[in-house]
DNA sequence: TTTGAAATATGACCTTTGTCATTTTTTGAT
DNA sequence: ATCAAAAAATGACAAAGGTCATATTTCAAA
């Protein structure tokens, strides 16, 4: 993990954020307010239930946002990185968090309070719409996952997981290998179907030579075949 | 269908949308460069693929949202009724419209040009942050379909699913018929399963007292029964 | 009113996927 | 390095749900 940034003015996820058409007035504040913390991988952000007092922006490190399905089964909602901002879902709705979020490796994290991220919002229009943005993309990528959760098989729908871990965290320096490890179960919880399901069909991608598998490491070795397996049109 | 208002100040729904934050001033400019038009059932609002030039407000009617699956099944994201803006998403992404929107009985709609929504967006923090609520509501209902999609059987989505045209459009007069016709196929696009899946479990709700089937007629005879059939936590 | 197409309904069957049991491997703590 | 616990892997089986074929009904146009 790279050292903490002292400002947000130099931090290095600044133009790769929400806060990216931030005026410099308002970054200021922001710098002024924030709370900067390390969390452990497997310590909690925050919990499903809870209410939001602020967003949390992640400097460096890995997050995942999961739903609590009624009978207790994880679903995995969001994968976040770097320059990432988080829990802002709960607070724009007014509402309690409806997911917690989980480090899958230290990570830095930045809090913003609640009224200092909302003021900001009120006073510049640029980051309004910036936040629209991120909604409008986030709402675009949910119901994209829920009509292939309604339509497709899950041999499809793991081999796009594959891809979309791939898209969100990409590569170790080997340029072939998942930069995050996720456990099988975590895996499944991302595609939508049970542990065993997903640890079969892994076995078949690898017998098939499309990735290999090493504990939890994952190497893609054929990214075509994948895609083609994913039968994605768009 | 009521008689067309005259203006968007005097306009039913007025409160009852995402301009109910809006500025005098700037409900005056929407009014002025609105176009409002019917649509008679089944016609298309816009099509999956085209580039937004504006939202449309639902000033009264019934609108269907669905994207296209990869195998051309038809999955429906949302239902709209009188006060919803309807466009948004593609609009604040800049993307292209990512699913169509066909009436689903003859309605009245608004439609505010591009530069007119986004110029009253820019200089109403009030009416943005009610559209980022909006946003955030849609994006919460679309992430817990998500997980009850992959978790729950059709049984229960099914369920569920009466309950949320229930809650969406309500009963006819009579206080039980729900008033909104949907085809089975239409049911099952919603709920995302086959529909003969739909149709027999209809008949099973059916044949345990829960609803009454008559054409496209569904009547909601047993709400709490079916609510535990739902089996919904929250 | 008739009639043909579309929607609904129903049965038979099969595929997919989940569940449970068991073994093997990995991992982290001592 | 050892050991216990967790995770991964695998097989057998069961259940859920999809597909296909075939009535039956509904509905709108002639």
């Amino acid at each position: 993990m790279h050292p903490s940034p002292s400002t947000c003015q130099q931090c290095a996820q600044r133009f790769n954020s929400v806060f990216c058409k931030a005026r410099e007035e308002h970054v200021d504040v922001i710098n002024d307010k924030k709370v900067c913390n390390i969390y452990k991988k497997g310590q909690l952000l925050f919990n499903e239930g809870a209410y939001p007092f602020g967003v949390f922006c992640i400097n460096d490190g890995k997050v995942k946002l999961s739903h609590q399905g009624d009978d207790g089964k994880e679903q995995i909602i969001r994968l976040l990185k770097s320059g990432d901002v988080l829990g802002y879902r709960a607070l724009l709705s007014g509402d309690k968090y409806s997911g917690s979020a989980i480090a899958l490796e230290d990570t830095q994290v930045c809090f913003i309070p609640k009224d200092v991220f909302v003021n900001v919002l009120k006073d510049d229009a640029g980051m309004a719409f910036e936040m629209m943005k991120v909604l409008s993309d986030e709402l675009h990528r949910s119901e994209i996952k829920l009509t292939h959760l309604a339509q497709k098989p899950i041999r499809e729908r793991l081999a796009e997981t594959l891809l979309f871990i791939k898209e969100t965290y990409g590569f170790e320096a080997d340029g072939i290998t998942l930069a995050v490890k996720l456990s099988r179960e975590e895996i499944a919880n991302l595609v939508g179907t049970a542990t065993e399901s997903t640890i079969r069909l892994l076995s078949e991608f690898k017998k098939d030579g499309m990735i290999e598998l090493d504990g939890k490491k994952i190497q893609i070795l054929k990214p075509k075949q994948l895609l083609a397996t994913a039968n994605l049109q768009d």
